[in-house]
DNA sequence: CGGTGCATTGATCAGAATCAATGATCGTGG
DNA sequence: CCACGATCATTGATTCTGATCAATGCACCG
């Protein structure tokens, strides 16, 4: 029986309540796709599903990180702050994506959703355990945390050395891949954080994201179609405008 | 027997013959500290001992990632470039860290030496079938990583959110951090790297660089001393300093 | 002694931040 | 259903931090 967290309203599903993994739509995104039929069954028994509404906090840095997620819907932000309130945000969390990899007895960010969130939570005791059982498993999150640094390694440069449209373009186009990697189309991407998420992001200001957009707009360079989407006319220009040839 | 690269002189000691890892100056630091001493035996069994001159190169981004490295000595300095020859530097390795955790085909970033450098060498192939015959090696592996991405996020924070006075002294108080955690004094901090590699490192520009170091030494937060020792002679107002206060 | 590379300092410039106003969108309640 | 307020996005005017351009200083080395 998965173990409800009733301080969060639980997602109930039906075919949960046999092997609610089984069912997962993120499952094949996420670290249980190296998981057979028994180790799935394992993993349920120690997850909670939960739900979290625009702006809800899920992890908040410094407190003891008890609990570690898999994002199954929607969008997360994960973010530090400097005592005068600067925000640097650190990533952009989606479906399948892991939360919590850094095993200190803290979390060293947080977390809040940025749209309608599902999570999966796992006891960080119980899934350690699971994770000395399952090599495999342990092998997964090593590959999961080696993807993570080399994206950490690509912001840096964005943060370091691109100028404001250097950054808005590369922001889009991570967009993209990401959709594409999740089998959808590579335009439009959909943008569900606001500006200033965008610019806590980038190490911008909203002013500055928004004069870029208009100016990419401008340029034909991207398209705004309803409901916020961003069309990308021409991938490949788009690449080079990213790395500023 | 120790695997010599002939291409490069390698550290040739008495002891190494036997086992050079027994008596490894940076066992303790590194992602060794985990093995008795039959494992250890098998890691000196596939490595090799190399060393660097100030500016070689030791990988190159792109090229296939057929080597792994444990840096033994001096400082080793990881970064990206962009197609008009921005750098940014994402990294300084020094004693006991470990190089190439990012298990992609090919490196996705290139490293050079700064100074006289020692590296222990792996062929990725054959660490990887230790890692898979030790899982508590894999484990320490993922803690490596784990730790490097929480310093990844750090310097996002830095490179996205503080300002040139912030970032130098972050950075100076991360030497210093470094030369606590193996052992030495917190001042003074040595400073085996130019001012062009702290700009790329921190994005800025060497001119910046240069200022802001001007302006600590001015206002006696920092003292120059010889050798390019810098001398911190009050942390915990550095400290203040670093996150804006 | 002169040359080369690196560091420092100064003068000016520019890109993005800040300050400020207006516009658009959305949810809420009269 | 519309009006109001709140929040967020856009645009403009101005400022400022750090970049760029330029010159000088300094140390090491042949």
């Amino acid at each position: 029986m998965v173990n409800l967290d009733l301080n969060k309203l639980p997602v109930a599903r039906a075919d949960m309540v046999v092997n609610p993994c089984a069912a997962c739509s993120v499952r094949d995104l996420s670290i249980c796709s190296v998981l057979d039929e028994d180790e799935l069954q394992q993993m349920s028994e120690i997850a909670a599903n939960l739900q979290f509404s625009p702006h809800d906090p899920i992890i908040d840095e410094g407190e003891a990180a008890d609990f570690l997620f898999n994002v199954t819907g929607g969008t997360v932000r994960l973010y530090k702050l400097l005592p005068d309130g600067r925000r640097q945000i650190t990533g952009f969390l989606t479906n399948g994506d892991f939360l919590g990899i850094a095993l200190n007895d803290n979390y060293t960010y947080s977390a809040e959703a940025v749209d309608q969130v599902n999570v999966c939570r796992f006891p960080r005791k119980k899934l350690e355990s699971l994770l000395d059982q399952y090599p495999h498993l342990e092998k997964r999150l090593l590959g999961v945390a080696s993807n993570e640094l080399v994206q950490a390694q690509d912001q840096m440069m964005l943060l370091g050395r691109k100028t404001a449209k250097e950054k808005i373009v590369s922001f889009l186009l991570s967009l993209s891949k990401r959709q594409t990697a999740i089998g959808r189309a590579a335009s439009p991407v959909a943008l569900p954080m606001s500006r200033s998420d965008i610019a806590d992001y980038l190490g911008l200001t909203t002013e500055t994201v928004s004069r870029t957009f208009s100016l990419l707009k401008r340029d034909q360079s991207i398209r705004i179609q309803e409901g916020g989407m961003v069309a990308l006319p021409d991938i490949d220009h788009l690449t080079e405008l990213a790395d500023g040839y």
